[in-house]
Order: C-alpha cells, then sequence, then structure tokens
DNA sequence: TCTGGGGTCCTAGGACCC
DNA sequence: TCTGGGGTCCTAGGACCC
C-alpha cells in the first residue's frame, strides 16, 4: 500500500494499492489508518514523488515517438492521437513501447473523442483495452452509473439520484430545463452533453502556464494554539516564495486556507501589487490573510495559495527600431459626456 | 471509517458602475 | 423617499480531476 509518509499512525490516504490489498477493501482515497485496519498484513510505503515524476518522463518520452499528436494529462494518464490508422493496433503498440521501455503496463481507453476514450480507459482491466465509439456508446456506458463519467464525482452523482436519475442513458434523456436548475445554466446541459458521449475539447498539447501554486499541512493531531497556526502558516508562504522564485513567477494573491476540526474548510484570499515572489512580502500578505480568520477552533490543516501574475511572454527576437518620421497623432481624448 | 496534496473550473452573491 | 435595468469584477465555496 503506497500513500502518504508510508505510516499508517499518520494521517493521510492511499495513493495505490496492490491487486491483494485491494481485495481487502484498500484502494485509492482510503485513509491510511482504515488501510491497516482492514489489512494489517499489508506493508506500507511512501509516496515517493521523485519516483513518480521520474516515471512519468519515462512514460512521455516513449509516446513522444508516436507520430500521432499527444496530450499529456497527469502524472499517469496521456491522450495519442489515431489519426486514420487502426486504433487498436496503436493502443497494442503503445502497450509494447511502454512495456519495452519503461517495463510499465498500461490501461488503454479508446473513443472518437478524449471523454470516450478516458471513460473507455475507466472500464479497461489493468493492462487492457476498451474501444468505445457513438453507436456503441448507448448500450455500453448507458446502463451504468453517472459517476463512470468524467465531471460526475460523488457529489452529483447524489443529487442526480436524487433526481431519480441512476444510470447515464437517463442522464441522456433528461429534461435540459430541469438539469439547468438543478446544476446551473451552463453545467447542467453540458452534463446531458456527457452522458451522451458528446466531447469536442482539442487535445492540447502544450500545457498552459499554471494559474496557481499552493502547499497545504495537514496536521497530525489538530492544533488549537493560534501562535502554532500562524507559524505553520508563515513557513507555507516561505515555501510558497520559494517555488515561486524557482519558476520564475509572481503572486498576484495569497490565499489561506483553514480547515478546522473536524472537516470544515474556509479560505481568504489578500492581493499583493505590485506581484511578487519575495518571502517577506508573501508572508505578510498571508498573515493578513489569516487574521481574517476566528483561530479559537481546533486546526486540522492550513493551506496557502499563490494565485499567479500571468507569465512573463518568451523572448522573443527584438522588434525593429521604431521608423524615423512622422508619428501618428494620438486622437485627442474627449471626456464623455451625453 | 474519517477523510492528502496539488491543481482547475464553475457558480452564486455582493459591490460597484452607468 | 424609494427606487430600474443593464453591465463587470471580485470573492468564497464547492466539485472535480489525478
Amino acid at each position: 500500500v503506497v500513500g502518504g509518509l508510508g505510516d499508517p499512525a499518520r494521517r493521510g490516504v492511499v495513493s495505490g494499492a496492490s491487486a491483494e490489498a485491494r481485495e481487502h477493501g484498500v484502494d485509492a482515497g482510503t485513509p491510511l489508518r482504515l488501510a491497516a485496519r482492514r489489512c494489517p498484513a499489508a506493508v506500507f510505503l511512501p509516496l515517493d514523488a521523485h519516483a513518480c515524476r521520474a516515471a512519468a518522463r519515462e512514460v512521455e518520452a516513449v509516446l513522444r515517438s508516436f507520430p500521432g499528436a499527444w496530450e499529456i494529462a497527469g502524472w499517469d494518464e496521456a491522450y495519442v492521437e489515431a489519426g486514420a490508422g487502426d486504433p487498436l493496433a496503436l493502443a497494442r503498440a503503445v502497450q509494447r513501447a511502454l512495456a519495452d521501455g519503461t517495463g510499465l503496463s498500461c490501461s488503454v481507453g479508446i473513443g472518437e473523442n478524449k471523454l470516450q476514450a478516458k471513460v473507455a480507459g475507466r472500464l479497461a482491466p489493468p493492462g487492457g483495452i476498451v474501444q468505445l465509439d457513438t453507436a456503441s456508446w448507448p448500450a455500453t456506458v448507458g446502463p451504468l452509473g453517472p459517476e463512470v463519467l468524467v465531471g460526475v464525482g460523488s457529489a452529483r452523482g447524489r443529487q442526480l439520484r436524487r433526481l431519480g436519475i441512476e444510470r447515464v442513458e437517463q442522464l441522456a434523456a433528461a429534461d435540459e430545463a430541469a438539469l439547468a436548475v438543478a446544476f446551473g445554466a451552463a453545467l447542467g446541459p453540458r452534463l446531458r452533453r456527457i452522458a451522451r458521449g458528446e466531447d469536442y475539447s482539442p487535445l492540447v498539447r502544450r500545457r498552459p502556464p499554471s494559474r496557481s501554486h499552493s502547499r497545504a499541512h495537514t496536521f497530525d493531531e489538530d492544533v488549537d494554539d493560534p501562535d502554532a497556526v500562524r507559524a505553520a502558516v508563515a513557513d507555507l508562504a516561505a515555501a510558497l516564495a520559494r517555488d515561486l522564485r524557482r519558476r520564475r513567477r509572481l503572486a498576484a494573491r495569497v490565499a489561506v486556507t483553514i480547515r478546522f476540526a473536524p472537516f470544515e474548510t474556509h479560505s481568504h484570499a489578500v492581493r499583493i501589487a505590485p506581484p511578487s515572489a519575495e518571502r517577506d512580502v508573501l508572508e505578510e500578505a498571508a498573515g493578513r490573510a489569516l487574521a481574517r480568520f476566528d483561530l479559537r477552533r481546533p486546526v486540522r490543516l492550513v493551506g496557502a495559495r499563490a494565485d499567479l501574475a500571468p507569465a512573463a511572454p518568451r523572448q522573443r527576437r527584438p522588434r525593429p527600431r521604431p521608423q524615423p518620421g512622422p508619428q501618428p497623432m494620438l486622437e485627442p481624448y474627449l471626456g464623455a459626456a451625453p
């Protein structure tokens, strides 16, 4: 069982578990303490982010060797464009290349768009391949619970069931106006399109620059000393400043999150002008945000987030110097008046 | 049972402006 | 004194993803 610090006595959740552990009801997301109770014989290992990142890069290198467009969608997920070729043959070739190049196995989902491919991947057994298309979608996915869809987790699944929608095919046929009332004008109709396997999102070859960066820490035991909370937030702000300087990004806003026991989460944010990655500036801003909380309750988690100023544009060729000669005259500014 | 860490996106509501 | 009808922007919270 891999997860957290690898110590089931400490707070953390399971990242991944062997088939043997999964038979005991230990799966990704299971609290480590519960995992130890369900499967006392399990060996617990810490999540090794460096090893995971290194493996992800190896996988990426293998995918790059294929001619089609590809999109990296996380540490253990990617899309490859099959083009006009046989997608099943491509899937097998990807699996072989990954096994040869990295020793890793993967499951593959095939679809006519990213949504179908992803849902197919969810249905595939470890190391297996599942193919979906618009024609087979209703029979294969229709009878399943809505949580199989991307964008429907436990909360929306619960809400759908409250509306009497227990299967994907019911969501696909649901009244659009009713969905808009329940989920919002944009999200409601979109959920219905997802249930129909409709998706026109393009492959994203280049990851856009990140919009935020955050750090958080859950205490092993709830903390009711406000000074200890303040110290933890200051540490997070300092770590954030280091991260931002390494990434050459600036914070335009700093938000502090406090999760009170047992599990109630709130956040406050303050603006930083001009944007900065200086430790003092971020610490001061985090302190101001934290001051808006009433800390007379035990705290379970502290978090600090930087909302990033737009990334500096990449260096380009120097622009040609402005031509000498008459400059265009500026429009005289006229005050708005009725 | 007791719920991590790092992200993104969407929505509701309020402030503010004309 | 009690009050419209557009907008936009910001914040906080929630849901989802891996």
